[in-house]
DNA sequence: TATATTTCTTAATCTAGATTAAGTTTTTCT
DNA sequence: AGAAAAACTTAATCTAGATTAAGAAATATA
């Protein structure tokens, strides 16, 4: 059923029980998004973190010339949401957007804070997932610093070959750091 | 007494009762550390989270050209560690250093673990760390792809004058991703 | 199945920041 | 206080990747 993908999700991290897992569900609200429709619009308050059931979303926000910088992307079983703007409760200068036709369970911040002022075990699934997204951070951080454009689309391609094929590759390109025009010279010099 | 700092951080983001303190307190170690010393260093397990009391560190990593890429800095009430060492048990690529004297409490990751699992509010007190964090990093990567290395020490500069002071020029132009000769250009123009 | 829109490629030119190298200033240590 | 080491500056040259522009493929829509 619809809640499978969350479940399995959570005890893959934390040892919930039965009433846990219940509560949390409780405050879950599904959602079919369409490719191309947003979750959240620059401007927006962002109030909902998005566990992503199906489908492929990209963040992005658009910089003084004009030009969007994709941020992050997210897909199945990962969450999605401007943590700036759902924490602190500020408007958000990001935009999430689906990149295909999509599922997701969203849950509201103050929802959320109910659940999390009585349960452990869902306190600890945020906390290992966060901390899992912190390594991710660094390792990004640390590829950015130290690796050339090149190296940066090779090594990406080495660890996420079918992503690759998932999305265009201008937001790749953007997500990378550079131009679809120089990426696009990378693949010409890498498959010939 | 030397728990005041670490008491009044957890206190901030999480209400825990006496004896969740008191559990979390036993667990901690104090060590005093001399300027250029290291909590850890490139290739050994690093089995430790760092709260520092007093002092300031970098972490930082040896690229292939043997340059050093200054990854993070910490200063009084952050917690420092390589996360992927810590949780995954990995050799750690990084180099984690005093840049002045220092106090750190340091807490195991097998002691932690201990606490975690029987306290809610230190799991929601590290929970909330870790999602500022994020906000950080986030903010950071959007920071690193939107703006040139001129605007990017003027911010750096604006948020943190008091720092600029406490580290050398190098360390943080290696922090921001450019060379200490650019930073020194940047600086000269600034200044006149 | 034709047309419009979006995405991708190629190539010429340009620029932010790297590299190298030498000299200067500041800090640390005895 | 003096020597050695560490940190910073200046300037010339070089390069990865940006920019601009125009055309070609691919996808979506009618």
């Amino acid at each position: 059923m619809k809640f499978e993908a969350i479940i399995n999700h959570i005890n893959k991290f934390a040892n919930p029980s039965e009433e846990e897992i219940q509560s949390f569900i409780d405050i879950l609200e599904l959602e079919n998004i369409s490719s191309r429709e947003y979750l959240i619009k620059e401007g927006q308050y962002c109030n909902y973190n998005h566990f992503i059931v199906k489908g492929c979303f990209r963040s992005f926000f658009t910089n003084k010339k004009g030009v969007e910088k994709t941020v992050n992307f997210g897909i199945e079983d990962w969450w999605l949401t401007d943590f700036d703007s759902f924490m602190n409760k500020t408007q958000t200068q990001l935009n999430i957007q689906a990149t295909e036709d999509a599922v997701i369970l969203k849950v509201s911040k103050s929802n959320l804070d109910i659940v999390l002022q009585s349960s452990l075990e869902i306190n600890k699934y945020f906390r290992v997932i966060l901390e899992r997204v912190r390594i991710a951070d660094q390792r990004r951080i640390q590829f950015m610093f130290n690796l050339s454009g090149e190296e940066l689309y090779n090594t990406f391609y080495e660890y996420n070959p079918e992503f690759v094929q998932r999305i265009p590759q201008y937001m790749l390109a953007s997500y990378l750091g550079f131009t679809p025009e120089f990426l696009s010279k990378i693949r010409t010099k890498k498959h010939s």
